[in-house]
DNA sequence: TATCATTAACTTTTT
DNA sequence: GTTAATGATA
């Protein structure tokens, strides 16, 4: 393999964009993937339909841009969705050729606006010890400005303003841009910038004003915004259906000018890779139509489709295909296997929502038992996170391992973030945010009363909550004092530390660590906090902290500009003032909260919402809860813009499966505590009838009434049984059982009373909500106090209190 | 100040 | 039905 960068920093150019098809960058790619992939530099429009090696394009191009000297690492900008999109894309890069990736800007889009920012961080009207605010803080800044504007929470709901914000943020719009038309907007324009001008005052800037502040930034200040587009001579977007209009806006910005309100893009190449079938973020601001905007806007003639698909078999992308063609607006894409058909889709219907949860429990048994699918191979996908109760139940009483994707991540927790807190108070005192997150916490005695007079004077004196202390007076005073007092001492004997000194010190310091060993439940916090300690140090010791720390401009060569003051492109290249260790580790914190939590280990079953599972694909997938109501949700039925992201996501669920998909549907489902019935979704009707397996007969469904009541109108408990039929499958149960619970389930429609230990006998076998089944090994005390031991078959002896614990016996 | 009780929401979510 | 967040009470 040739190595375009022996001997150093300094690329080797060659005029001849060419390698041999027989290079081994270029083998094995098919030809819509070869054509993506080395073609020339000029405005590119990839459709990559899902598993058709999409990444795969979008690296070795960069690779072969280098490769064929057309690039250096300095020259290329590549920008994804998710931090996992951007190591992924780093890992495979540097697997393809011997790279440094240090000098390349890929990342996500706040990652490089962030990365932006602190390089230029005076233009851009910010302090150089800036911080970001997550979601949370983001909410309790808002919170914070509601109160202190005395605007009644019920008036104007903080979550709603909140959304507001971001929305228009999302627009690229600033409050003037916005319309005020009647009294309600009004005020949210005048909220919105108050909230600006209260996080300009405390130096913390948003995730939409990362975005915004760095468009604008290069949309006002031109020899800068012509330096970037100098060197940035390819531009490489993942995920394009995703962007919204800022970040296209941002894009545009490096990538060209507007002259009469007619885009012109200059003189660098864009390749914009995405798939409008997989469009599932509107909600939260994607706008699929940028795809078509580029198009136009970039004098695109043809859009390169990888249609290719190296994931599923026939039937499972008949189905996709099918599916999504029920979609109005498309820009056109089948996708093709050359796998074989494979199995067709199996097609279940339950009686409920647990017996679905059962159901696809005793199948995952037999996945990993007969079929030998390893367990993290298999996926139980659903609509909406509360739908992953009733099945996490049934894996919990299988006592199979299971992993559920959601929920706090590692710096979301209340512990971290204290922490952090304190950690940013160091670098940035007037951080109000953090300073009323950890003022009286640990407890300190400084209460809400004292607190209030800090605020009031901090507004009247139009300065942070910190500089606001000496102003108050008496017990409270004296308490802040000491607070600000206990910060100081912290930050001074944090100089010259290491960062793993400064968070110890930080830890013990402020009383976090003491507090949590006093509590009851403090010791998972400890670990935690230990764990942050840890985090710090390998974030230290990877080069995690180089790359998101300020990049030095570099000039179009990729060569580091010389140091102050030096010229590029006509730019006052600021030398980026290297960050520290800790503000380096509080951006990392923010930008990137962590993995979800990995409950169980390996092998474990992987239980999420669709959305968390677009970009994955397994072995097995389970689609739960197909459902009208659920799967297409009720909230998206209002619009058919609404319907079509539905069937794009039931599109991404379908195709994350390789080789066998399951497609369940419950009659009753738990709902909002009542019972709720449901009809099977459209989703189903609109899959093609030679790629399903019924293993239910399929009902006549109802056509625009309640037709399809009919057969099962009655109570729960009336529900006719439907006649299994489990032809052609490996089946080690009797037919008839299938869909029934191994367990009898815990009595939901006949309490049975425990309570008294009158009716649990030693030696009787007993079900447990959480534990499952198990044997009566003894029993002691009397009435309220009396308790059970028991010996459960998946979790070991217990000592239970039968007043509290919910104990059925089984026959 | 801490704990308990009551109440509203509740689709999807990364940065 | 469950949780998270607020308000009331000891």
């Amino acid at each position: 393999m040739t190595d375009p960068f022996a001997g150093g920093g300094t690329p080797a150019f060659s005029n001849a964009p060419s390698l041999p098809p027989d290079h081994p960058l270029l083998r094995d790619l098919n030809p819509e993937q070869l054509a993506a992939v080395t073609l020339p530099p000029v405005h590119a429009l990839v459709l990559a339909g899902a598993g058709s090696g999409k990444t795969r394009v979008l690296t070795t191009r960069i690779a072969w841009l280098l490769a064929t000297g057309q690039a250096t690492p300095g020259g290329i900008l590549a920008v994804t969705f998710t931090n996992k999109a951007a190591r992924e894309m780093l890992t495979r890069l540097s697997a393809l050729l011997p790279l440094n990736v240090r000098g390349m800007w890929i990342g996500t889009f706040h990652g490089l606006c962030h990365r932006l920012l602190r390089a230029h961080h005076q233009l851009a009207g910010l302090p150089a010890t800036f911080q970001i605010l997550d979601t949370q803080d983001q909410l309790s800044a808002i919170k914070r400005l509601l109160k202190a504007l005395n605007i009644d929470e019920e008036r104007v709901k903080p979550k709603e303003l909140q959304w507001f914000i971001a929305g228009a943020k999302e627009d690229g719009l600033r409050p003037h841009h916005l319309p005020a038309r009647n009294d309600l907007e009004r005020l949210q324009v005048e909220l919105y910038q108050a909230y600006e001008a209260q996080c300009q005052r405390e130096g913390v800037v948003d995730f939409g004003e990362l975005m915004l502040r760095s468009y604008e930034l290069l949309r006002d200040h031109e020899p800068l915004r012509v330096h970037y587009q100098r060197r940035f001579r390819h531009l490489l977007i993942d995920e394009f259906q995703d962007t919204n209009r800022l970040q296209y806006a941002w894009i545009k910005q490096l990538a060209g000018h507007e002259v009469d309100g007619r885009f012109v893009p200059c003189g660098n190449a864009v390749m914009a890779v995405g798939d409008d079938d997989q469009s599932i973020y509107a909600f939260r601001g994607a706008r699929v139509g940028n795809m078509r905007d580029f198009v136009r806007e970039f004098g695109i003639a043809e859009p390169i489709k990888l249609e290719r698909n190296y994931r599923s078999v026939g039937h499972i992308l008949h189905a996709a295909n099918h599916l999504i063609d029920h979609n109005r607006q498309r820009l056109g894409k089948n996708l093709r296997t050359e796998q074989g058909e494979g199995e067709r889709l199996r097609v279940v219907e339950l009686p409920s929502d647990h017996e679905e949860a059962q159901w696809v429990v005793d199948e995952i048994r037999q996945l990993t038992r007969n079929d030998g699918i390893p367990p993290h191979e298999i996926a139980v996908l659903y609509r909406s996170n509360a739908q992953s109760r009733a099945i996490e139940g049934a894996l919990f009483n299988a006592g199979i391992p299971y992993r559920v994707y959601g929920g706090l991540r590692f710096f979301e927790r209340a512990e971290i973030k204290h922490a952090l807190a304190y950690l940013r108070l160091l670098e940035n005192p007037h951080d109000d945010t953090s300073f009323l997150r950890v003022v009286n916490f640990p407890p300190r005695g400084i209460g809400a009363r004292t607190i209030e007079q800090l605020q009031q004077a901090a507004r009247d004196a139009g300065c942070s909550l910190h500089d606001a202390v000496t102003a108050i007076g008496g017990r409270g005073g004296a308490a802040l004092g000491a607070f600000v007092a206990r910060l100081d001492v912290m930050r001074e004997r944090s100089v010259g530390r290491p960062l793993r000194e400064i968070i110890e010190g930080v830890l013990a310091d402020s009383g976090l660590l003491e507090h949590y060993r006093a509590e009851r439940e403090g010791a998972e916090r400890i670990e935690n906090l230990q764990e942050l300690v840890n985090a710090a140090e390998s974030f230290v010791s990877q080069e995690g902290f180089g790359r998101d720390a300020v990049a030095l401009p570099l000039d179009e060569t990729g060569t580091p500009a010389p140091a102050a003051g030096a010229t590029a492109g006509g730019v006052e290249a600021e030398t980026g003032e290297t960050l520290s260790p800790l503000a380096a580790f509080l951006t990392h914190a923010a930008l990137e909260a962590g993995d979800h939590q990995a409950q169980a280990g390996q092998a474990a079953v992987q239980l999420m919402t669709v959305h968390a599972a677009k970009g994955l694909e397994f072995d097995a997938v389970f689609i739960t809860g197909l459902e009208e109501g659920l799967f297409p949700h009720d909230n998206s039925l209002s619009s058919v813009d609404g319907l079509e992201e539905e069937r794009r996501l039931m599109y991404v669920a379908i195709t994350r499966a390789r080789r066998r998909l399951y497609l369940t549907h419950a009659q009753t489902r738990l709902l909002h505590g009542q019972t709720r019935y449901h009809i099977p979704s459209r989703f189903l009707d609109e899959l093609p009838a030679e790629s399903l397996q019924w293993l239910s007969p399929p009902r006549a469904r109802a056509s625009g009434g309640f037709g399809g009541f009919g057969g099962w109108g009655g109570a729960a408990a009336g529900v006719p049984q439907p006649a299994w039929g489990r032809s052609g499958l490996t089946d080690e149960r009797p037919a008839g059982l299938a869909g029934v619970p191994l367990a009898a389930p815990p009595a939901r429609s006949a309490p049975a009373v425990s309570a008294s230990g009158a009716e649990i006998r030693t030696g009787m076998a007993v079900f447990h909500t959480k534990f499952g089944e198990g044997t009566v090994l003894a029993i002691e005390g009397q009435g309220a106090d009396a308790r059970a031991q028991v010996d459960f078959r998946r979790h070991g002896t217990k000592w239970l209190a039968l007043a509290v614990a919910k104990l059925t016996p089984v026959s």
